[in-house]
RNA sequence: GGUACUAUGGCCGAGUGGCUAGGCAGAGGUCUGCAAAACCUCCUACAGCGGUUCGAAUCCGCUUGGUACCUCCA
């Protein structure tokens, strides 16, 4: 916990020197999905990012409350679905309870999060079991006069709030500018100014998830659950807000006001915002037919994919790109992932056979001791995780000299090198290591026989069996692999 | 149009005012019955145009791409 974060606050728009409110405690909220249809790529990118934040915190010592909701309160699609929003949309469409539906893609979230090796958060509130909390809030709002009540509605009243605040302070948006390109909507509208947003809205008829409240049947604003159950989990002034750059307006720069108007305090200390996710350099969309599900990547069945990747490819992948640059996703990109990761898995398993010496060589002993610190510093700027996967790989060389027998290591820095690796590989990142059948004795016992009867086979200059057996062996994802020491085997 | 992010070698991607990130791919070599792996060596880029500087890919300005948001869409 001695460790120096600098942490880049999309506020400032500068690295900061992370200082939690209140020591060891951590407090962070980030905006979770909405239920309405299977993750995709673009689920995967915040929670990766968010997720590394998480477990590195925790490794530092942190306590951590991490907070991460589930929009299962739909909203509206656009003006022109009247009233529709996407879940009650979609539970029509298959004829389920709302409510059936949410509670069917939550799973389907988490069962994603789950092969992502994903923690899960420290709570997971649902907007629809919050509502109670949101009526609160906006109480409070209109108390404070900085909300006004259009029939049955609720709106923020961005104007009033932008004469004494700043409405746009996190984003970067003048308030005039707003004005100036949005003004096409006027009309029929009940709010006052076109950039102000709803906190309550009276439901449609046909609108099905709907609560009482004082102002009408309704629902809540889609800003408003992410205020309400952050401060209600977190306090009204908490450590880190994360979520997509997609998000910063309008809906965290509402987030800030209502807090402001509500409880006169800005919501969180720092803002982070993970960067977007681009497809062969066009970006992610249901329109551009480049919409790519997660499971489609586990399968690899999807017009744009040559191949099936693993849930640790794709981890690995979004880990190898620093959170707050465009990530673009191809079949090229993915396969060199694929390959760096399982070079680092394989030095990783080389790393536990090696066996300690009377003593280090020097150029080992000087590459050990910046090792860890190297691997902390790259954590520590921003949770730089390219260069922390890049000092992993200068150790692979290492690793694999040892191995070789080109350089010895005592015990002592041997359970060094290996614990540092294992952290930050591991702990840290979030990779696992899926070769769990490699280590069962049967196994074990069934591949000494056949590696055995090859080994004979080569003695006896019979190729064509050695072969075969190598052969028919790859085609089970096994890998033969002769080495000086004897041949040795992995699962793929 | 506005706000913001971004532009790096065949590809993906870090970083920095002068001291070659890393991975993948490619070339040569060692090893090997062959292969794979590993090791060694090679491939040295920073959108364009100006400016600041002893020196910039790194700072400043302009131009041109790309992306997101600006819609009651996480």
């Amino acid at each position: 916990m001695t460790q120096n974060i600098q942490i880049y606050n999309t506020l400032s728009r500068t690295k900061q020197k992370f200082e939690p409110l209140n020591p060891p405690f951590v407090g962070m909220y980030v905006c979770g999905p909405t239920v309405y249809g299977d993750p995709h790529l673009g689920h995967a990118r915040p929670a990766i990012t968010f997720d590394l934040i998480f477990r590195y915190l925790l490794h530092l010592g942190y306590k951590v409350r991490y907070v991460r909701n589930i929009t299962d309160v739909g909203h509206l699609e656009n003006d022109a679905d009247q009233g529709e929003d996407k879940i009650a949309k979609k539970a029509r469409l298959q004829q389920l309870e709302p409510m059936e539906v949410a509670q069917y893609y939550t799973n389907r979230y988490h069962e994603a999060m789950r092969s992502l090796n994903v923690l899960p958060p420290s709570i997971e509130p649902k907007a629809s079991g919050h509502i109670i909390e949101q009526i609160e809030m906006v109480h409070k709002i209109i108390h404070a006069g900085f909300a006004y009540i259009a029939n049955g509605s609720v709106y923020f009243d961005v104007k009033k709030y932008n004469q004494s605040h700043q409405y746009g302070k996190l984003s970067g948006r003048i308030l005039d500018d707003l004005y100036a390109n949005t003004r096409q909507l006027d009309g029929q509208n009940e709010k006052q100014n076109p950039y102000d947003f709803a906190l309550w809205k009276k439901a449609a008829p046909e609108h099905i998830m709907r609560w009482k409240a004082p102002w009408s049947i309704g629902f809540p604003g889609w800003h408003l659950e992410c205020s309400a159950m952050s401060a209600k989990y977190l306090g009204t002034h908490f450590d880190i807000h994360g979520g997509g750059m997609d998000l910063l307006f309008p809906h965290h720069e509402s987030e800030i006001a209502q807090s402001v108007a509500a409880n006169h305090i800005d919501p969180c200390k720092y803002w982070v915002h993970n960067n977007m996710i681009t497809i062969n350099g066009q970006k992610m969309g249901k329109s551009l037919n480049n919409f790519i599900n997660l499971d489609a990547f586990f399968t690899g069945k999807h017009p744009l994919l040559t191949q099936a990747y693993s849930a640790m490819t794709i981890r690995f992948f979004i880990l190898q790109a620093h959170y707050r640059g465009t990530l673009d996703f191809s079949n090229e990109a993915l396969q060199a992932a694929e390959k760096a990761l399982k070079r680092l898995l394989t030095a990783h398993n080389t790393l536990l056979k090696v066996a300690p010496a009377q003593q280090t060589d020097a150029e080992l002993q000087t590459f050990i001791t910046t090792f860890t610190t190297k691997c902390y510093d790259a954590m520590n700027d921003d949770f730089n995780s390219p260069i922390l996967i890049a000092n992993l790989f200068d150790s692979t060389r290492y690793i694999n000299l040892l191995n070789e027998n080109k350089l010895t290591i005592t015990q002592p820095d041997l359970q060094r090198f290996t614990t540092t690796f294992k952290n930050f590989m591991f702990q840290i990142l979030g990779i696992t290591n899926q070769t769990t059948t490699e280590d069962t004795q049967t196994t074990q016992g069934l591949m000494n026989l056949i590696l055995s009867i090859r080994q004979q086979a080569k003695q006896n200059k019979d190729f064509a069996t050695s072969d075969k057996i190598r052969l028919e062996l790859q085609k089970l994802s096994i890998t033969i692999k002769d080495t000086k020491e004897g041949p040795s085997w992995s699962l793929d």
